[in-house]
DNA sequence: ATAAAACCTACCGAAATAGTAGGTAGATAA
DNA sequence: TTATCTACCTACTATTTCGGTAGGTTTTAT
């Protein structure tokens, strides 16, 4: 019941673009330093974003990337299910035997699943840049 | 984000004891045939759960298992933290080296956390139990 | 005594995880 | 046009987890 590095590096690098908007095209290596990610795995989760619409590249000489759509645009557990497939807790696509067990623990996986993709959906990039700022002010008034 | 086999093994080992509480002690075997789960596996995952006083044992020729408490006592929150380990969704005990996109997402790893733990815990075998009847109900007037 | 049960320990193949390594292709600035 | 900086692509790999098997020992009702 763990989500992956892949998803959690996706969500910190779509962060780090999100406080570097005003910053044109960021380059994978700045984000990688400053995240603390390796940058030749970043690498590999990138091109799951880039199918799905959610950056704009630049290749070449001061190349990098950028988010397509304003922060709010993006919802925490868009970006999970795209890199982590689906966050169900469980499969109960197949071999639902109808053992009791199954069918008494169906329901519940289901409402598990909704909260988690509920809440998850619930939160955008913005919200997470928001809360951002105000550790950021807390920072300086301390 | 996976719940293991562990688990739902676990859960659909309780639920059958539940069922058939009246029967005295129930046999690996029985169950495993039931639930449809090979019972070697089982086996391994019983010492979870006698561990933790979740189960009353007999030993030998008409031995098995039986819950030691009544099913309400139990939650599914507990089961499975018992044979997953923690549910929490993300390790936030070490290396939250403070880059921006750790210090953004770890809110929400807690707040996920609290809340899939209290829905959950929300859950006693007895509400499983009250459903299946209700589905057999169903399934006797259809 | 014997059969049926729990209990215990070791092993094992496959898949997922979390990366490395090394190279190709495109863009820009000198 | 050439050097350099970037994204992009493919392959490999070590470690861990998952989902079991296998085979034996101990306990106990009959």
């Amino acid at each position: 019941m763990k989500i992956s590095t892949k998803g959690r590096y996706a969500l910190r690098m779509l962060i780090d673009l999100a406080e570097h908007q005003s910053s044109g095209y960021v380059a994978l290596k700045d984000i990688a330093t400053r995240q603390n990610i390796s940058k030749k795995y970043l690498e590999q989760i990138v091109p799951i974003l880039n199918g799905a619409n959610i950056l704009k590249t630049n290749r070449g000489f001061q190349g990098g990337y950028m988010l397509s759509q304003s922060p709010d645009k993006y919802a925490v557990g868009e970006i999970l299910r795209l890199t982590e497939g689906s966050l169900c807790p469980v499969d109960y696509s197949e071999d639902s035997e109808g053992s009791s067990g199954e069918t008494a623990m169906l329901p519940v996986w289901k409402e598990l699943d909704r909260l988690i993709n509920s809440y998850l959906d619930s939160v955008t990039l913005q919200d997470l840049l928001d809360r951002l700022q105000e550790s950021y002010a807390n920072d300086y008034i301390i």
